[in-house]
DNA sequence: GAAATAGTGTCTATCAGACATTATGGC
DNA sequence: GCCATAATGTCTGATAGACACTATTTC
């Protein structure tokens, strides 16, 4: 006779299938200093001990509700405060990635405004590290420089079709502040007319009545992002080069 | 006194943590008889025991090296040959998805020539299913409909702006055929003139010296595509509509 | 007014869309 | 020659890049 699926899932081992270790790992970017910057940890325990790597670990089956609400749960626990993005990656899953044994870690990139973090607690375990063409200048630990490598491409290539850079900003801002930022990231000067057109036809923007930054020379404008949950998609890409 | 690494190592237990079951799915799509279409099984267990769903199984620690080889494994056992194009589409995991409790499965999408594959063989059980706007018109098990809606999104998306489509193809293909790829996937018509364009422009094909494709009327040139590793990305997007 | 920075205007090259025209096969 | 389909040519409109120019602030 068959069973019912009531029957079935009464019986059911959940240990029946040898799994692997599950993590999760996040890439938390900001610009500030002129710099696209990284989130790294020293590793407090075996293995890497003491060897930077990207902040993150183990799911946590009774308080986290899924995946993404563990990385949501690891953001806050790093930084203290919510991201106002935060994208899935990548997942990275094999034998060798840790000497322990077969692992899988789902990674998530996060983008923050640089003045919602602190640079300077525990400078010595947590540090804002400058990524340098597509890693930063230390050694990380298990696969996590591949991972960076990763996760700085899928920003340049997010950069140039999406506004996922107004993230890397508060929330009000001037479009010479937005321009800095997308140069830096894509390391390569933009015109400011262009840039400017882009940005203003794509409508994403929405201009703060009558407040302007001032600076040494004529203040700008401040604008604010129109709607954090539209997906503006320029609809060519914003330098030329080839991919 | 410090454990070193090595040491650390005997002692750890890798069952300290609890884990999530472990899954890879797959969504292995194809155009055939002028239709985008998915793969599906249906399932011969509980949960959701005779409903359709994506193929895919738990990991095998013992075989498969990694989440992307457990993926190709999974292939070959469903279809019987090694895909032309496989890439990660996205990991879902939570408590609620699967009914035996919480899992995380990780999803990859194939793409494949609809010679290369055979549409009878047990129709009862597996079925290639025609893609109706975002979905198919039967019930998935798990989140499966979810994923599948999330794997032909990201489908539309890449056809837009890379050369993903001539992996739907056989290897020696015609400019008339690789358009209608495009037009049944993105749902629209699109111009003959401009379509030549920018794939010859983009300098992703190769003519097949003196061979030609017959039909009714005028045969067409064969080409192939020139470099399976290079990533063509065209600086515009293929239609004009907003994403 | 000079310096500095913000913002605008204009010209041009490029390319997609539209659509007409030509080419090449079968019958 | 006729039909069907492939392939090319041409015109136009949209827009990115380049860069000159104007605007508004501080000193």
């Amino acid at each position: 006779m068959e069973l019912t699926e009531a029957e079935f899932l009464r019986c059911y081992n959940v240990s029946l299938y040898e799994k692997p270790s599950f993590t999760v790992d996040l890439v938390i970017f900001t610009v500030r200093d002129e710099q696209l910057r990284v989130l790294l940890v020293k590793r407090a325990e075996h293995p890497f001990k003491d060897q930077w790597a990207l902040p993150g670990g183990f799911l946590d089956l009774q308080c986290d509700d899924s995946v993404e609400n563990c990385a949501m749960r690891k953001l806050v626990e790093k930084i203290g405060i919510r991201a106002p993005y935060l994208e899935q990656l990548k997942t990275y899953g094999s034998r060798e990635r840790d000497p322990r044994g077969w692992t899988a870690t789902t990674v998530y990139f996060a983008l923050m405004a640089s003045n919602s973090i602190s640079l300077e607690k525990d400078q010595e375990r947590v540090r804002w590290a400058p990524v340098q063409g597509e890693g930063v200048d230390k050694a990380l630990a298990f696969d996590h420089a591949h991972i960076l490598a990763d996760a700085v491409v899928r920003l340049r290539s997010k950069l140039e079709y999406t506004h996922i850079a107004v993230h890397l900003l508060p929330e009000a801002f001037t479009l010479p502040e937005l321009q800095q930022i997308y140069e830096i990231i894509l390391q390569q000067p933009l015109d400011k007319s262009s840039f400017r057109r882009r940005v203003v036809q794509a409508g994403m923007l929405e201009e703060i009545a009558g407040k302007l930054r001032d600076g040494s020379g004529r203040p700008a404008q401040l604008y604010r992002f129109r709607d954090y949950d539209r997906k503006t998609f320029f609809p060519r890409s914003i330098s030329r080069y080839a991919r």
